[in-house]
DNA sequence: TCACGATGTTGATTGAGTCAACAATGACGA
DNA sequence: TCGTCATTGTTGACTCAATCAACATCGTGA
């Protein structure tokens, strides 16, 4: 199993609840209508289907394949459907939709459609945005859970610098406690890097999963022009193990061999252990480091560097 | 009816369907349990409320009363349940579980758990982040949908700094197609505001939505002990018309009077008319205004002032 | 060719969901 | 204080949902 909080199960669970509760009964029986709610289903996949088969019907709906048929054969009865013999397979049956069947599912679908824009319009303009947002996201969660994140490393857009500075600013507060003056240290180093870009000599990536943020990383010139420097690099938690760190890394290791720099160096904190570890693996050295006090705490503040 | 997009009902609706067909069977018919769906929410509102009349149930589940005496009568049967006359009330009837339908609901919990448990683990964690973050928005949009959403104002947070940038910024690209050169000024200026800071004569306020940043504006020192600066206010689009930038404008004018300024003014851009009403019905007037070329676009600069 | 799985149907049973009717009780106004 | 009215719990009746078991067909692959 994996970690996963307990807070999780319970906040589903109560999602689930609230969600039968309130829109349970929103498909279940549109008023009016002469379907119930597995009938309804039922004739979704008719309507929206080339040809299915009772059994199709019966995989994607998890409905027991009797139910299907009797269902089916109330349908035919009410000249909703009609069936014909599979060609290829003498044991299956093609379904289809008559004219009748189509007109009362769309008949249905508008009711439907109705009944929830009558519940969407009893929201604020705001609640409903999220609302919506956050029902693709489960979608999302639900549909493509198992394929594995893929990662891309873009350029910087319009709210790329000051979301840098917030989710560093979240993450390192609330994993190492710091204050607010790492996050004006960071909106600092921002500005400067933007009012002072080059793309002869400088460069910024952010790593995206999904079109979300995943992490950055900055390439920066300095007074020497040999010598460049890496800065603001991390992670978000939820994306950490997936190899974003290093794909940053050795990105912006690579694109500055390409602009001719001969060195990297980079300044971090001894606290930040997993960049460590990704620095040392790209081949960067410990050059030299020292306290200070800063964003709260006693840190220790180390000089890193790599010849290119 | 209110202005609601065409694609918010067809997304809801197959956010319904996928819902349905994912976790419809989870909590209907737990493997193995010998409670069915409408049996296990009856059970569980028997186990989280005091001594509920079965009224109470039928109202909070949208079940017919028929089903639930008839529910509950097989609850008695099996020893799960017992009931005893209100004393207030000779109709009504208390419902209490027994220890055996305490053990059996204990029983149906885990089971409970341990199935949306075994979902969660599905998905990455990362995906799972997001979907009970997605949940719990949900949830919130349909419970408190109805109340009007409440405005708060509240200090910095670690995060803030960055998030009034990056959220002016896409605000502003998108209505006025500005450029990363606004989100830099506005950088610079948050890390000048956080650095330089003395609570005597600075302040700072983000408007809050149901913890959602809604809008911020800022109270900074000059050169003149008797000027202060108001600057960086904005509205997110969905707080618009709620009064939150008033709201802001005036706590920022009564606390500069506290502070004991004599004057408060502020650099603003022609286009940004709302921003403008706010600013003369509290009672800015324009001193002088000036074109300038920022952020991609030919501006006219103004600078309003009020004597406090 | 023959075992095996998939398909569609039917019987049987329990619960869900709905509608109607009814008795008992409490609340409220004339 | 009485009568009206709504609420509460129960029961009957009916249709559909949900399962389980059994069965006849048909196609496939060893």
């Amino acid at each position: 199993m994996l970690d996963r909080p307990q807070g999780d199960v319970a906040l589903l669970r109560a999602f689930n609840r609230l969600y039968t509760n309130q829109l349970g009964l929103l498909d279940a029986h549109l008023d009016g209508s002469r379907f119930t709610l597995s009938e309804a289903r039922i004739l979704y996949e008719l309507a929206h289907r080339e040809d299915p088969t009772a059994a199709d019907i019966a995989r994607t709906l998890n409905m027991d394949r009797a139910q299907i048929s009797r269902t089916l054969k109330r349908f035919a009865d009410r000249g909703l459907l009609e069936t014909r013999d599979d060609p290829g397979h003498g044991r299956q049956q093609l379904l289809s939709l008559t004219p009748t069947g189509r007109a009362a599912f769309a008949d249905l679908d508008v009711r439907a459609q109705e009944a929830i824009g009558a519940l969407l319009d009893r929201v604020s303009a705001r609640q409903r945005q999220r609302l919506i947002g956050a029902a693709s996201v489960m979608m999302q969660a639900f549909d493509g859970g198992d394929e594995p994140a893929s990662v891309t490393l873009r350029g910087l857009r319009p709210g790329d610098l000051g979301l840098v500075a917030a989710r560093q600013m979240m993450l390192y507060a609330e994993e190492y406690g710091w204050d607010q003056g790492y996050e004006a240290l960071v909106s600092r180093i921002l500005a400067d890097f933007h009012d002072q870009f080059d793309p002869a000599r400088d460069a910024a990536w952010i790593a995206d999963i999904d079109g979300e943020m995943a992490g950055s990383i900055f390439l920066v010139h300095g007074d020497d022009p040999a010598v460049a420097k890496l800065r603001l690099l991390y992670v978000e938690s939820f994306a950490r193990g997936a190899g974003v760190g290093r794909l940053l890394v050795e990105t912006c290791i690579a694109h500055a061999r390409r602009l001719g720099y001969r060195r990297l160096t980079l300044w971090t904190n001894s606290v930040l252990a997993a960049a460590r570890h990704i620095y040392e693996r790209a081949g960067f050295v410990l050059v030299d480091e020292a306290p200070h006090h800063s964003f709260g705490h006693d840190l220790i503040g180390q000089n890193w560097s790599l010849d290119l």
